[in-house]
DNA sequence: CGTCGATGTATCGGCGCGATACATCAAACA
DNA sequence: TGTTTGATGTATCGCGCCGATACATCGACG
């Protein structure tokens, strides 16, 4: 999870562990909350030491030279950098969308926010994937609703009815997206000047 | 987080594992997925060790005697118990509202789930802290969008876009829960007659 | 000159998850 | 009659991730 999202933010650009948490915080605002450190450099670690990235690349905002801010004395700020490996590493990941996928808020989240380099084929399963989901925890909490109501006191009643409110509406999003990507016209290219990497681009407008 | 959770359930009736995480997963629903058993025994082994929880209940509904389910051979079910000072620590665990209560949606969600045993102030007190952060989490993806949006793709925009949306309507959700509160007026009283533990009621006192 | 907030790297304990295993029992089905 | 499925039920293991904590540098502001 965060190993694919370190991954997809390394592949547009270098960037050491401090700017990759505001990013990755960012980008995947939407669905879960700040990334910890606690899990950010352990698998900062891991990722290394799998040699799907390496110390060493140059931050891309490096406009002039300037003398690499000083880090005079003791630790100096570590710039990470995707390797080949990482790279089909990420390929891999953007292509897989098992249960992990749809289950957490977080994992489809990920998966998202790299939809604009995903295949339209992929984008499907994983929408879909993830509206069969909500679905089931939708109809869960009818039936419980339905069943118990009376039993219920005033504010579990209100969380459930919020909470069965949340997922129709998530369910409606999804049923948009899919559709827009069903009747498919074509991701317009335009072309991303981000990165080093051409950065593919989503749908119409 | 799941010790709350699960003392207030026992708190309710005894109950053995199984239903618990039924329960659980029913009650807590809204905000947050299922329960695992991998963190649901190792807390229920924790709580009785601290002496919060003890086995040997007996389950509410025992109705006539049934000669016990037949549980001849190995693993019989473990009924739980609430302690006398498993009540104690539920009643501090009530009126406790720290960062832990507002951050994450499924501590939110277990003290609202148990909003019908806390008192007004603390209700307050909690909503008016979840407002708080999902407020600042509003911001800061409003930030995000106005001042990157043109660098975004159109699928991180929409995910931004869904995101931001629904932290609005939190927000308004809250609003409504915490005026409702403010001025008084309670929801309805449901009284609970389910189990051996004499409820309280919720507000409106 | 101090100190405050942002930048920056890092570890530790522990909670909760997913996978997995195993056992009992009812009903459906062969 | 036997079997096989699905619900009920208890339990463990590895590990990802979090919150707390520590420490260091830097520019800005008073």
């Amino acid at each position: 999870m965060l190993e694919f999202a370190i991954l997809g933010l390394l592949h547009e650009s270098p960037m050491h562990g401090y700017e990759l948490r505001k990013q990755l915080t960012a980008k995947l605002g939407a669905f879960r909350a700040a990334i910890s450190y606690g899990s950010l450099y352990p698998t900062l670690r891991r990722l290394q030491s799998a040699g799907l990235i390496a110390e060493g690349g140059e931050p891309a905002t490096r406009a002039t030279n300037e003398e690499v801010p000083l880090l005079s004395g003791r630790r100096g700020r570590v710039v990470y950098k995707i390797t080949a490996e990482g790279k089909e590493r990420f390929q891999e990941l953007l292509g897989s969308a098992g249960p992990e996928t749809y289950d957490s808020e977080a994992g489809f989240g990920v998966h998202f926010a790299f939809f604009a380099s995903t295949d339209r084929a992929t984008r499907l399963r994983i929408l879909e994937g993830r509206r069969r989901r909500v679905e089931e925890r939708r109809e869960g909490m009818r039936e419980f609703l339905s069943r118990a109501a009376e039993r219920l006191d005033a504010y579990t009643l209100e969380l459930q009815r919020h909470g069965l409110e949340a997922c129709e509406r998530e369910v409606r999003w999804l049923e948009e997206l899919i559709a827009h990507e069903r009747s498919g016209k074509d991701p317009k290219i335009t072309s991303q000047p981000s990165s080093d990497l051409p950065r593919r681009s989503p749908l119409k407008e």
